[in-house]
DNA sequence: GATATCCGGAGGAACTTCTTCCGTTTAGGT
DNA sequence: ACCTAAACGGAAGAAGTTCCTCCGGATATC
């Protein structure tokens, strides 16, 4: 997943282990998440597919892997802020657009989680922090800008309303399902709950009643009942 | 906390020990909403400021307690949504009520937390979870007829977003920072991120940068940013 | 096809959590 | 003020988890 900056004359990893690895980061990103970062080590080696030694050939210990999940957090976000505020010239749009990109890498929850288990002041973590965190100030300074964002709504709104929306949903739901509330909880925070809003879309996503939430762990999610778009259900496509 | 209907023939209990049995009904609420139902005990006991043996008389096991503090949790939201619908004229009105008022009850998201662990279709819970499932719909009903809300923002939407402002944020954040950030989360919910909106009054709670955030588990919070109210900060005050 | 690199799983050590038991304290009536 | 049934706390053995290393076997790469 990382491409990986391979110090000189420290020879690359082997194909398979370099996967491995890849597949241990996202594994344990889904696990910390989900369950905390006391979670036991060996269900992140069961979910990447791999077994428990060589989780602890690649990673030491629980430190060095929660630090390198950070790490590959902090760049994914950083990448995908820059992107957001390149490629979309209105500044809420550019917003708009990190959130929901932030969404798909499940990965803003990572790093309040961690704070009390490592460090993030050291040298190998403090650059790449600020560099992330100064990204996402330019959206928003953007968004200010052009008054298409209250000026009282800051940093850590932002921030913080994304890690509410990026955990997993508590209890039973598929994982699909969750990504799927997500983003369609995203459009409910970005256009309101107010009506009569300028022309306002549908909102994105599955609507569904009580039933639907019961039984959403046994079958699969309801089609979108307010639209119609996505009929293979990847559950990447949203609003705007 | 809960008048118990106390059954003919069984003498109640002893005043001190009915003051630890729902000092122990909040505390595995918390517990466990900060940290899963899977929770270890002791640390409810500690939490309570009780022994861990009081824990296990008066509720037997776990699932017991978990049964209890659900049950706690359905009864206060039918109390709560029905207040809120009689008081409140309007629908989003009531609707916006009943939300902070939930969060204030810490008590939401119990329920998806234990929906692997307990059966919450038996004879005693299901008809309290019917009534309390009606009283919220009801509400939702009343804000989609007067036309406050719109028509594809349903009960999951509702109960779900409830979830996530309900739960704790991970990391070092004390408890009472926490409670305030749900409530000013919820206002950004239920005012909207864009501007221009009918003379939005600012959000509640504290405005706060990533520098504030940084400082907060150490720090008492800022005062609001924003606005004067609440000089004695005590966190129950919001917009509306 | 040789070999350095990497893998998986078993298993004992260490730790956490559960749950009961019993001597001590306290509420509430007289 | 005193008595007693009711309730309490904490210690401690049992039971269950999780950690982490070691080694025989598999596989990528040259």
């Amino acid at each position: 997943m990382t491409q990986s900056p391979h110090a000189e004359g420290v020879r690359p990893l082997r194909a398979d282990a370099r996967r491995n690895q890849s597949q241990l980061l996202a594994a344990a990103r889904d696990v910390f998440l989900e369950r905390g970062v006391g979670a036991p080590l060996e269900e992140v080696a069961r979910r990447a597919g791999v077994g428990i030694a060589t989780l602890y050939r690649r990673f030491g210990d629980r430190q060095s892997l929660l630090r390198a999940v950070v790490l590959d957090a902090l760049v994914h976000t950083k990448a995908t802020a820059e992107r957001a505020l390149a490629e979309e010239p209105d500044g809420f749009d550019a917003l708009t657009r990190y959130m929901h990109a932030v969404l798909d890498l499940r990965v803003s929850a990572v790093i309040p989680l961690v704070l009390d288990e490592i460090d993030l002041d050291d040298e190998e973590l403090l650059p790449v922090r600020t560099a992330s965190a100064r990204a996402i100030q330019l959206i928003i300074d953007a968004a200010h800008a052009d008054g298409t964002l209250p000026d009282d709504v800051t940093f850590a709104d932002i921030g913080l309303m994304l890690v509410r929306l990026s955990r997993p949903l508590p209890g039973p739901i598929p994982p699909e399902l969750n990504a799927r509330l997500a983003h369609r909880h995203l459009d409910l925070l970005v256009e309101g709950l107010r009506p009569g809003r300028h022309s306002r879309e549908p909102i994105g996503g599955p609507s569904m009643s009580l039933q639907d939430l019961r039984e959403s762990s046994s079958r699969p999610p309801p089609t979108d009942a307010s639209s119609s778009e996505d009929p293979a259900g990847t559950g990447t496509r949203h609003r705007r």
